[in-house]
Order: C-alpha cells, then structure tokens, then sequence
DNA sequence: AAATCCGACAACCGCATCGGA
DNA sequence: TTCCGATGCGGTTGTCGGATT
C-alpha cells in the first residue's frame, strides 16, 4: 500500500481513526535493524514461518511495517543467503542472464542460488553501470553490450580458469597458453600481429574487472594478486604496431572485395570520433585465429558455462563466425568489439 | 590528523499484480 | 465485478567505512 493511497484512506477517517494511525505510524522505526530486532524477527519465524508480513509485523513486537520485515528476512536473514563477493562465475551469470532479460532481478536471482535480486542489483548499478557511465554510453547501447561480451566475460573465463587451474591439476592454464602462442607464433608471417595469450588478453589489467576485488577500494590488493602486468590497450601503439598497408580490405582477397567503413559503423553505433586506427589493424586473421585460440584454452571454463560447448564462445562472445572465420569476417561486429576494447583501454585504473 | 571522496550495500518507496471477500 | 489488503518487483536513497588528498 502506497503511502498515498495510505493518505487517501485517512483523508476519509474519522478523527480517533485519525489519531490512532498517526500514532502508529510514529512508532514505527526506520532505517538500519539493530540485533534486537533480528533476533526478534528470526524467533517469530522460527515459530510461525514466513509471510503474512503484516499480522508478523503487528505480533511480533517489532514496530516496522510488514514490508521492511519481508525485506530484512529475504535480503539479510534468510539462513540460505550467501555472503561475500559475487565469484567469477555468478558475474558470468548475470551479465548473460541481463543480457537476456534486461533488469529482471528477481528472475535473474533465481538463477543464482542464495543471491538476493537487491545484491545482483546492487552489483549492476555499482559495477556495470558505472562501466558505462566511463564510457559514456548506455549500459543498453550495443557497443557497451559488445564490451561486456568480448571484453569482460572472456576476462571472467580467465578468471575462473586461473583459479580452476591453482587447485587443480596439470597442464597449468598459463602453460596451455603459451603452448597457443607458440603453435601460433610459428603458423604465422612475421607480418602478423603477435596477438596471442596473455596479450589478447590484455583488457586492462585492473580496469576492465567487474569483480569487488578490483574496485577502487581493493585495487591495490588485486593488483598484488596480479601474475604479471598486462598492457592495456591504451598502451599499445596500434598505428605503429598493428599497421598493414592495404587500405581496409577485410576479406584478404584484395582489391573488390570487403570493405569496412569504420566511421560510418562508428557512428550507426553513436561512437563517431572515435579513432580505432586501421580496420587491418585489429581484424588480421592472425589476430581472430589467436584470439579462438586463446578463447580454446579457457574451453573447460566455458563449458561450465554453457550447454553449447565451443559454440558458445564464438556465438556469444564474438558474434557468431564473424569475428573468427578467417573467411567470413563481419565488419560490424569486429569494429564494434574492437571499439569495445580500445574504449576499455581508455577506461583508465581502478575499476 | 582532518576533510573529502567514493564504493558498497542495506533499506525505503512507489507501483503493479494477485487473490480473496 | 469491484474493492482492498498482501505481496513482489524495480528504482532510488541513505549510511557507513575505507581510501585518498
């Protein structure tokens, strides 16, 4: 009941009747639950279970309304709340799970057992949207969504890989990725961009993490749990590094056959100005084969993730075959993530 | 050491929906 | 069918504590 459907309803009683509610609505506390009230609440429970919020509001002694009772048992009390920063994986869940069903907290939380939809919702406006708001685009726009997907959820798998791996078992993650680089380095011309491993994964080390442990206030503890520095994008000198002559032609096929017009993508996606450097530059086959292979060594990651197996990766994170069929590329989606990642880079620390 | 900033999260608010009288 | 209380949901605010200046 609204409070201003509850001053339509006095508006229309008598003076005692008056009386009776400003009196009651006086009583009642606000703000933070002392122990007392926990402990009151929780007994209450214990003896009558949950709902009918208000009759346990009204019996229970304590002077709240139904509503802040419900609240405080669901999102604080409840004896299956789970505590504690939200793991790699759960982070996965959500950003999928909105991607999907936008802010359907409550439906979202389902999916992650013993999350309330407050701390996922938490979670989104302090974490995700603060994402965006660096960026300057909304956390809705399709460049950001492409962020998450080709920046931040690969970040997680590696995450979540990392720690797989330092419980268990041989081959280490970390050697299985150097083997990738070195099947890579090899397969290649020496013209191709050595983008393999640890350096596709170079999303800034500490300003692409969605995590709590890499916010600001525990910047400088992750940091300390860093293996190595990454470069970030911003880092790289695109123009110098990644440059191939040839104008923009994606399908390697030369005059007459794909051309990318990134300005125009740009600014369809609401990002003119932004200077990516050359299409060549971030769409080599090189670099899209390193980068499945780099995303193959995080597969055990990601069929955790997904009944779809490999399929996931490259339907999901990178939009279908575009960004790694060497024959197939899609303009749209590799500028579009590649602005993703040159934004991140600008993304600057303590994320 | 004090002031300020900022992130995290608990709690509140308004609205929508549901179900029973 | 309508009314009304209960409940659920999503948006927003308030508070606290740690980090930074």
């Amino acid at each position: 009941m609204s409070r201003r459907k509850g001053a339509a309803a006095a508006g229309g009683a008598g003076p005692m009747a008056m009386a009776a509610m400003e009196e009651e609505a006086a009583e009642l506390r606000r703000g933070p639950w002392t122990l007392e009230e926990d402990n009151l609440l929780m007994s209450y429970i214990a003896c009558h279970g949950e709902g009918r919020w208000n009759l346990l509001a009204r019996c229970s002694g304590l002077k709240r309304t139904g509503k802040s009772c419900r609240l405080r048992w669901l999102n604080y009390l409840k004896p299956d709340i789970k505590r504690g920063n939200l793991t790699a994986e759960e982070q996965l869940v959500i950003l999928e799970l909105h991607a999907k069903w936008g802010n359907r907290w409550s439906r979202i939380a389902q999916h992650l057992p013993g999350r309330t939809d407050n701390e996922i919702k938490n979670y989104w406006r302090t974490r995700v949207q603060k994402q965006a708001r660096q960026l300057k685009v909304d956390a809705n726009s399709a460049v950001f969504r492409d962020a998450v997907r080709c920046y931040w959820m690969p970040r997680l798998l590696d995450k979540m890989s990392m720690a797989a791996a330092s419980t268990a078992v041989p081959p280490p993650l970390l050697e299985q990725k150097q083997n990738c680089h070195g099947v890579m380095s090899s397969s290649h011309s020496q013209q191709s961009p050595a983008i393999c491993g640890d350096q596709l994964g170079c999303y800034p080390a500490a300003s692409f993490d969605p995590s709590p442990s890499a916010s600001t206030s525990g910047s400088t503890a992750a940091a300390a749990l860093q293996p190595a520095p990454v470069p970030c994008f911003s880092e790289l000198n695109w123009e110098d590094q990644y440059y191939y002559p040839g104008g923009g032609d994606l399908d390697g096929g030369g005059a007459g056959g794909l051309e990318l017009d990134s300005a125009a993508l740009l600014g369809s996606l609401g990002l003119d100005g932004l200077d990516l450097g050359p299409a060549e530059s971030y769409i080599p086959d090189a670099t899209l084969l390193d980068y499945l292979n780099y995303s193959s060594c995080t597969a055990n990651a990601m069929n955790m993730m997904t009944t779809n197996g490999g399929n996931y990766y490259n339907n999901i994170y990178c939009g279908g075959d575009a960004m790694v069929d060497g024959d197939h590329h899609d303009p749209t989606t590799a500028t579009t993530c590649h602005a993703a990642r040159k934004l991140a880079g600008e993304w600057g620390g303590g994320i």
